[in-house]
DNA sequence: ATAGTTAGTGCAATCGATTGCATGAAGTCA
DNA sequence: TGACTTCATGCAATCGATTGCACTAACTAT
């Protein structure tokens, strides 16, 4: 069993001065009003003595915590781990750790992890989890905690984001399809709850309307290859005759593969087929896939630096970032089959 | 600018008893002491003052912080995803919050993401970043920091850990190409400085010679696609005659792939080729990868699961829980070609 | 030598929650 | 009615670090 880890007052007690002088001397930004040699003194004691400082005192003393929690639906989905890895890259620079909370879609379960940072006392938040009309926003905002979006927006406006460019997405995506020939295209959907899901829908409307078309369009219930798979079969069923698809993100992409390899239909022989996010692995799925990329890492640090900024300036200036996408170009779209299909 | 969050203290002002009560009253463990009327009373007030614990202060006085350090290597390596999602879902259930440090290969980089951990006063730590020979591991056991080893073990055998057992994956990797008929097998393996590296290599090793083979082996600089495809192409370059090989990692695997394809060699038709761990969307990629699979997930929950139990039992009692793996057959395997390539 | 100034250090309150122990009120028993 | 017991509540110390203010020693100027 080791010994307890020394606290301020032992470094005191060895070096022969008051506690409070221990405290400055360790303190970079308070170490001037310690002499030289006596801060030397100190440093020598705490480096012998393998003093870890306790934030859990300090930042009682302080009111903070030097903790943000961050909220992802999803811990496992591949977009995460990238946007996660830019959060903690930057929060990491700033002296901040993030606690993560794998906290599901549901409202009602999120909040016990909402509870949970709270009780934590972490100085601000950042959620991946924002549908539309989100009341974990409204919790935090009622208690004053700073609140940063990531990836998806919400639309009352309450709180800064960084999300990428749907329109423009939308538009790269359907201007490419439309270049190869493609008039029958439809559009699989993310949930509408989300802002990724509703501007999707939106801008696939805008981007066909610019071109005098008019798609179909079927929501997924969640942004799943399951769920991709499910709203895709129901578009083939609907609108068969369509030469191209789409798909509000990578994994709904996925489940339209499945949907078309389970009608024999062939990517993209028969079906050309975009996606969204551009998230690893995507140029080898078969076949490689075309897709809006995001950058998903870049938007996690952004996310973070913004957050602490609000964090240190204790402004509540809302703002909003929107980071242009751009289309990669893979092999799952090529010219429309002249041939119709049986 | 939001009113500043009640305290206990003014919990108890409006109830008409003393803080003391009011403490008692809402921990669940110690309400038991108080009346039932005060108790009521009490929970009504916390409700309409909107009272927001303090875990901080709390902890102070208790000793612990009700947090877990998680070092992982590379959150956007779509492996942690999973042991992260797995962790994070137990330390929830068992009232833990993860703070997540994404921490590098590199020791030096990691000792500071371990110090500002230590100054939070985390009450345990799981490490997914241990090399064979790991200075973290000596710098929390001298500070009697409770750790669990998840994915990787190290050679001194100082703290408990989960990991796949890496001599049966191989044995299913090497007798499932051994019965395709291959005899000329290769390995893409791990960095030796880690346990799948080295543990990977030495059951490909055994597996071999089991079946009196002896197998061309490069190491791979680290778990990357790139890595994977140098490695791969250095033993082309060696040995050119090679029907298969066994990566230590789906990346490796991957990056193999990317070799093949650089000289036109394709997999399976010329070279089959399997993976280790089935990381998420294996059966996509072209061709949809034969790998051992290893059930992430579960081997995260596990690690939190001993951890907390380490933790709540003051044991030093060490534990290494060997999950077994299975193969996953599919489309990058096929029976040796009998045509020897020109 | 004395008065005034400045630098360095110590004192004690503070942050917010927890809990061992003391105290008093209520209940029970002879 | 008095002694004893039990329950509920309050008191105050504690956890470990920070910092405003007070005090003292050293220095400087007249």
């Amino acid at each position: 069993m080791s010994r307890p880890v020394p606290t301020i007052k032992e470094i005191a007690d060895a070096a022969g001065v008051h506690p409070s002088t221990v405290s400055r001397a360790l303190n970079p930004k308070k170490r001037h009003l310690v002499a030289k040699e006596v801060a030397g003194r100190i440093a020598v004691q705490a480096e012998a003595l393998g003093y870890q400082p306790n934030r859990l005192a300090a930042n009682l003393r302080l009111g903070r915590s030097d903790l943000i929690g961050v909220l992802l639906p999803d811990i496992a989905n591949p977009v995460f781990g990238p946007i996660l890895g830019g959060i903690a890259e930057v929060l990491s620079a700033e002296g901040y750790a993030p606690i993560v909370a794998n906290a599901g879609n549901a409202p009602s379960q999120q909040v016990g992890f909402v509870e949970r940072l709270l009780s934590q006392r972490v100085d601000g938040m950042i959620l991946a989890t924002v549908s539309q009309d989100d009341e974990l926003v409204g919790f935090c905002i009622q208690r004053g905690l700073p609140v940063m979006l990531v990836n998806r927006s919400e639309a009352q406006d309450r709180v800064s984001s960084v999300v990428s460019d749907d329109n423009l997405g939308m538009r790269l995506a359907v201007d490419h399809l439309g270049a190869l020939g493609h008039r029958r295209i439809a559009h699989v959907a993310g949930p509408l709850s989300t802002s990724t899901g509703a501007q999707r829908r939106d801008g696939f409307a805008h981007a066909m309307a610019r071109r005098g078309l008019n798609g179909a369009v079927r929501e997924a219930a969640g942004y799943s290859r399951e769920a991709g798979r499910l709203a895709a079969t129901d578009l083939l069923d609907a609108a068969g005759d369509i030469t191209a698809v789409v798909a509000a993100n990578d994994l709904l992409a996925l489940g339209v593969l499945d949907a078309l390899a389970a009608r024999r239909l062939r990517c993209p022989g028969d079906v050309s087929l975009v996606g969204h996010n551009d998230m690893p692995l995507m140029d080898v799925v078969s076949p490689p896939l075309t897709t809006v990329r995001i950058e998903h890492r870049e938007m996690g640090r952004i996310a973070a630096r913004m957050l602490v900024e609000t964090i240190k300036s204790r402004s509540s200036e809302l703002r909003h970032v929107v980071l242009s996408p751009e289309l990669v170009v893979r092999q799952s779209t090529a010219p429309r089959a002249v041939a119709a299909r049986a």
